[in-house]
DNA sequence: CACAAGTGAATTGTATACAATCAAAAGGAG
DNA sequence: CTCCTTTTGATTGTATACAATTCACTTGTG
């Protein structure tokens, strides 16, 4: 009503593309929550491990770049997920400044417990498979692209 | 390798939509700051601020609804731009409990200085105009359906 | 080998983010 | 009007998230 032309207003929060996507990446995270509760880890401990379920054993800096993650965040992660049991952190050997992340046993086991979550989380967004599928490249894509400018 | 189905293994990182979604966000954000600092501001503060733009003046209930944030959030937020000058708070005659964010001249002035940000962004993400409203559509569609589930 | 330059990880400081809890105020039933 | 329930917002505690800085270790150069 102020403006003449509000409607095209760049600065209108529903005309951002990031705003959506902010909470939509909050919102599905915090549905998540019942489930990582029963396992008694948190969304960035389950996304962390799940790359470590992939790999069983990877250099910090991999891991780092596998998340999306700085130091500043995943050290601390790492730390509570070696407290819990679920890895083992490790200098490597043969350069004392990588550090290694590997799966222990307890970790492992983990996996078991989380199988039935993706199938529990599927439903949750309300898209068809096939909108799914294009959401899903066009996050990579833009991930894609991110990554090289 | 270490499975004969890994490619259909539901909690390989890459097969969960959430992840791209989270990882997306955090790197869009990322990107907003160096702009953000130019106006000392985070982005946070922004997206509340454009609300503060299209409203002048709103209860904090529904500014909470808008941004999808929590109170816990919120409260350090709102007053972090009270002492920046950009809002005023001030509880309701009507109802005490209610809380009122008024826009003040200097907040209204951080427009101006804001009106570049979005056209700045947009190139960020390296999609096409037809697949920037395909993306946002499908953000919107997804968030719609989990806020009535 | 000495040393400058570079790299990987940790630390520090600031700002989110949200569940759980609490307190104040409003609304409602008797 | 008084007790009870609900609602709104603040507070507390834990966990991210990242820029900036620091430190240990490695590599490259002469």
């Amino acid at each position: 009503m102020n403006s003449k032309q509000e409607d095209f207003d760049p600065l209108k929060l529903e005309k951002q593309l990031c705003f959506p996507m902010y909470a939509c990446a909050k919102e599905i995270v915090r549905r998540y929550r019942p489930y990582l509760d029963e396992l008694g880890i948190t969304y960035t401990q389950y996304i962390t491990m799940m790359v470590m379920w992939e790999h069983e054993k990877i250099i910090s800096t991999d891991l780092s770049a596998y998340l999306h993650l700085d130091y500043g965040t995943l050290t601390p992660v790492l730390k509570k997920l070696e407290t819990m049991g679920m890895v083992k952190r490790k200098r490597s050997a043969k350069d004392e400044r990588l550090l290694e992340i590997e799966l222990t046993d307890t970790g492992r086991g983990l996996r078991e417990k989380a199988g039935h979550i993706p199938g529990k989380m599927s439903g949750l967004l309300g898209l068809s498979a096939k909108e799914a599928k294009t959401l899903y490249d066009l996050l990579y894509k833009t991930l894609a692209y991110m990554e090289e400018h």
